[in-house]
DNA sequence: TTCTTAAACGCAACAATGTTGCGATTTATT
DNA sequence: AATAAATCGCAACATTGTTGCGTTTAAGAA
């Protein structure tokens, strides 16, 4: 793998994804962190932190992505991205909801890989 | 609701996505459409359609909209969009999988309207 | 600490995707 | 056939994402 380095804008962005309560999308991140680097610049650095598996990419369910940040489980160094995500209608937050533990027959002739289960309708704050 | 028209440009963009085996993305149904109608209308067509509820949208997991048309349940007119789908990373295809039946405990506090499962990995053409 | 170099950056330009307004056309009803 | 609203095409615009390139900067080596 190439080698990476810390940059200030690289750490700020993950600052703002790790302490925030929901996904962010490009946009958001931009909004929030008003002139610290440029757009373009924030489209590698989001590119570079989901190679790095430190965050994770979230298509919503209109087709905007948002970013999170990672929870690892450190007891089995195990790492999947296979989160449960909930999208408001309303708000249009999106949260990981790591308590939900959804189940599936594996369809045949299928070989999968990841697993994306969105649930969507009003958050606790929109209710 | 409104009053809607079957124009001949709705009726052809309906075949294309009745007829196909995948969901079709708006980019797709436009290269297949060539010169039918207008680019503007193929959006204006396919938001119709949803709202119809003829067609259902799936967001890929790049964050690309694909449209495939409704499998209603005859037998009880319970018609739910929640459909599993797989992604394919290599073709970009998307199906629908109806054989597949998620199960899930629901989340507290979240009113949960909708479902959206997509796996994704490789296709039974790609493997 | 200074030197070195490849990673990361800003900027400009571009491509793709989606939206809106409006006058012209067309569908379905009277 | 006449009518009215839905639909269309076109132009213009907004948003989102990509690429190339010269400059800056982080981090390891001297």
């Amino acid at each position: 793998m190439k080698n990476t380095r810390n940059t200030t804008a690289k750490s700020a962005i993950l600052e703002l994804i790790k302490n925030s309560e929901v996904a962010l999308s490009h946009a958001e991140i931009q909004k929030l962190n008003q002139d610290l680097c440029d757009r373009v610049t924030i489209y590698r650095i989001l590119d570079r932190l989901v190679a790095e598996d430190v965050i994770h990419k979230i298509a919503t369910p209109d087709g905007t992505i948002k970013y999170a940040a990672c929870h690892h489980h450190h007891d089995n160094h195990q790492h999947t991205h296979n989160h449960v995500h909930f999208s408001c209608e309303k708000c249009h937050s999106v949260t990981c909801l790591d308590s939900v533990e959804p189940s599936f027959n594996v369809p045949e002739n299928y070989l999968v890989k990841e697993v994306n289960f969105t649930l969507s309708g009003l958050c606790p704050e929109c209710i």
